[in-house]
DNA sequence: ATGGCCCGTAGAACGGGA
């Protein structure tokens, strides 16, 4: 079984480069963030012809988090739950769904703007909300997944120049720290369980030709559950989506999980 | 390097992203 994760940056500007995508790879299950759309406007009915059901979490203009599930070799999903429970939000960052035995978390981590902002704040609050809730959410589903757009480089290695950014958002101490916490709950990073290609990232700036030059970030991944851990037995970043025209800045990331 | 790029909402620039 293969699950991916991928911020899109608008799911309207990207439907062609995902479907493309999904016929290419055929995951079992996707998390989709920044679809920035409502409900009503996601493009259910075209994905529903490539195969795919569609829970979804949309927000007009802004976030927005779906989950789409392969209808041949998925069950349908149930106990989807949408936000963090008892976390008052106008903003729709998460979407959880039980498919088959798997509990799948989709999360779109807050961004943060700058370290000792008001969205900074929100962030280390919305984490440490999303940490209690994971923890009840671990001891009720043995095998859970969190995967999404984390807005957190956890480690030096993740970074292009990790001295440049320094204290700054996306890797500050802080930030580092919450996701150290996430990880101390029983998950683990599942890129990190493989040897993995040096200067390995999921998003690069638009800006100054950032993707060619390797300037990127590691902020977008797949957390495990020990059980789960114990049957994944590949985690990959495709890079090939970013050389696309008219590219999300995010490019996805999957594990995949043996029986 | 002060910002460069891209999206949605606008119906021109601007907030937000990272």
């Amino acid at each position: 079984m293969i699950v991916a994760t991928w911020n899109l940056n608008s799911i309207k500007m990207r439907l062609a480069q995902l479907l493309d995508w999904l016929a290419q790879h055929q995951p079992d299950i996707v998390c989709l963030q920044e679809i920035k759309t409502t409900d009503e406007n996601f493009p259910a009915q075209a994905l529903a012809q490539a195969g795919y059901r569609s829970a979804v979490a949309g927000q007009k203009t802004y976030n927005g988090v779906a989950i789409l599930t392969r209808q041949a070799s998925t069950p349908e999903p149930t106990a989807l739950q949408i936000n963090i429970p008892g976390y008052e939000d106008p903003q729709r960052r998460l979407l959880a769904a039980t498919v088959g035995d798997l509990r799948v978390v989709n999360t779109y981590f807050p961004n943060g703007q700058a370290v000792g902002s008001d969205k900074y704040t929100y962030k280390l609050s919305w984490i440490e909300a999303l940490s209690n809730w994971l923890h009840s959410q671990l001891a009720a589903h043995p095998k859970l997944l969190l995967a999404g757009d984390f807005n957190i480089a956890p480690e030096p290695e993740d970074v292009h120049d990790p001295q440049a950014w320094e204290g700054r958002i996306l890797y500050s101490d802080p930030e580092r720290a919450a996701f150290k916490a996430l990880l101390s709950l029983g998950l683990q990073d599942s890129f990190r369980l493989f040897e993995q290609p040096e200067r390995s990232y999921t998003w690069w700036d638009y800006r100054n030709l950032a993707f060619r030059k390797k300037m990127g970030l590691r902020i977008d991944h797949i957390l495990l559950s020990a059980a789960l851990a114990k049957q994944c037995s590949a985690c990959t970043i495709d890079i090939a989506p970013r050389k696309n025209e008219g590219p999300s800045d995010h490019a996805p990331v999957m594990v995949r999980l043996m029986p």
